[in-house]
DNA sequence: CCCCGATATTGTATCGATACAAGCGCTGCT
DNA sequence: AGCAGCGCTTGTATCGATACAATATCGGGG
């Protein structure tokens, strides 16, 4: 493989010279640009980008660390996360953490190693407590609630706002007793909390009661689970009229269990989800959902994390606006 | 940050002594062992990594390109492929093509940049007359089919026969005329023509005859475009009682159209798709489907690829098996 | 008590690109 | 002619870890 020194030689000029070319140095006569350039091409030259790391302390490549890449959300984040971060010349580098506090702070104790010039980050496991976790001495930021006091950026969902939304359409929609199906109860803030709390909310502006036993909390927000859990509740004699699910992935999953029990959506339960997934447009019945705008999210989450590794030292809080989507789902 | 090199102050030891440690070299004494790790400790040492893939000439990371990392099947098989590498210590940077030739031979190029170990390439894009394109000095493993006569390794899907299976199985529930939602036409060999002729083979055997209006081709395989061509071929009342669909995403959207369109299935129409993707359990109806094990395809390919990282010579080819899923889609 | 082989440790050169500062040659001005 | 100033080019040191070969240390047998 030829180095640049190779190059410089065959080009009769210094290896700096050669470096200068690559990296579009102003001041290099036009003639020895084409030399070098010629050259390169002779030798088929390519960069080293490890030797370029090492001398530059940049490595071009940013991590991502979700859940599951397979989920549609996280599929759907990272895609704009990689189309955002190709616009800017970074590569990424995606980890899978399970959910698991561990494999976060795994994530986190990794990136030390200088792989990455920045961390963007999904909190899903860690909680409040791990926020000396996040004092690491290189940019992150963080996908999820403000829910750490660390100076990090932040980019979040409107999940209280969005959730409130949601709720209210469904009220509008003519339902009195809304059931969600949201997370496990945690200690610490996390989305099922706010999106609980905007539930809530919702249904106080509609004066309508809060009752405990339409919350269904479940482990795993898969469709699997929240199958199983919609045939739970039906069997169980639970009267409810619309359903608010904390994710299209378990929406999803809630519709297909109400076609199993002959239960019509729109027409004996409503349903809406939240995050605006590609598939939730072509279920039987469309789905209703709360669009957060993940592109507008990807981007600012890229473009935080670059302003943070060129040195700003600011650090904010940046939450995505959304769009409420009515589809057949919450329909008449 | 602190280097080898203060270690090894810290610790009263020369520098290789302290590589020595890191790198679990055997003749260390547990004494000294102990006192450079407690140095590493004392000063929270990390490696560079960038240092050390300079030195060793590796990376650690290996490039997976696909055309979009939010489809499903790509998003599943990423997933796949991730786990496989974290079992082997290596990371895994995702490149999205979308599919266009041009694209999967940037990937290729900019790969020589040694900026990973290895490359998985879903070629999509691509053709035969490509194939000098894939004659490049680092490992690469080509997912897809076998058809570039360069020496690397392949991991394909059973395209032809599970195809073929998936078309019996709708004659076996009583099809007679079965249409198929596929690719554009090519000149090369790719996925859709495989799976065509799996179809033809199917129709063959089961004598009857192979209707060339009942070939419905498309550009992009979305969920958007099936529907949208559903109903094309019911408004122009084409007469088809069983679908075989390209993809599970296309067969998402075809089924969305049928259920538009008031077409009761499988009392009207049986479909069946290709990929076997999570949500495919859960449409309504849910979707049967031919599963390619893409479980085993990203181990097998990650296998590969190491070994080939790892200075095998040889190259060879691996054809996932497959397995018949029936559901909803195809019942009676 | 000395020497030998095995174990343990180290010095030095190197991977390839680039920062930095210094050097060269030319133009144009006085 | 002399010199300042600019455009262009280069030598050298360096980023941090590791390969390699050489040396130091040790325990035990003769």
């Amino acid at each position: 493989m030829a180095t640049i020194a190779d190059v410089a030689r065959a080009a009769g000029v210094s290896p700096m010279t050669v470096s200068n070319v690559i990296n579009g140095h102003p001041h290099v006569r036009e003639s020895t640009r084409v030399k070098v350039l010629s050259a390169m091409t002779a030798l088929d030259y390519r960069v080293n980008v490890a030797a370029r790391n090492l001398r530059r302390g940049r490595t071009g490549v940013i991590g991502l660390a979700v859940p599951e890449i397979h989920r549609p959300y996280y599929g759907q984040f990272a895609a704009a996360i990689i189309a955002a971060a190709q616009r800017r010349d970074l590569r990424v580098s995606i980890e899978q953490t399970g959910a698991s506090r561990e494999n976060e702070l795994a994530v986190l104790a990794v990136s030390r190693n200088r792989l990455y010039d920045g961390l963007i980050l999904s909190t899903v496991g860690m909680g409040a407590a791990d926020v000396e976790h996040l004092r690491v001495p290189y940019p992150v930021v963080i996908l999820g609630e403000r829910i750490f006091q660390a100076p990090v950026d932040h980019v979040a969902m409107p999940n209280v706002d969005g959730a409130r939304a949601a709720v209210r359409h469904l009220v509008d929609r003519g339902c009195r007793r809304i059931a969600m199906l949201t997370g496990a109860e945690t200690r610490d803030v996390n989305v099922s909390r706010l999106r609980l709390t905007g539930y809530r909310l919702a249904l106080e502006s509609a004066g309508l009661a809060y009752d405990p036993a339409l919350v269904q909390r479940m482990d795993a927000m898969s469709m699997a689970a929240a199958a199983e859990r919609v045939h739970t509740m039906v069997a169980a004699g639970l009267d409810f009229d619309g359903l608010f699910c904390l994710t299209d992935t378990a929406a999803i999953g809630a519709l297909r269990a109400f076609a199993d029990l002959g239960v019509r959506v729109p027409a004996q339960v409503k349903v809406i989800g939240f995050d605006s997934i590609e598939e939730g447009r072509f279920t039987v019945p469309s789905l209703s959902t709360i669009d957060p705008d993940h592109t507008a999210m990807a981007d600012r989450a890229v473009d935080l994390l670059v302003r943070r590794i060129e040195g700003d030292r600011g650090h904010e809080e940046f939450v995505s606006g959304f769009s409420l989507v009515a589809r057949e789902s919450t329909g008449d």
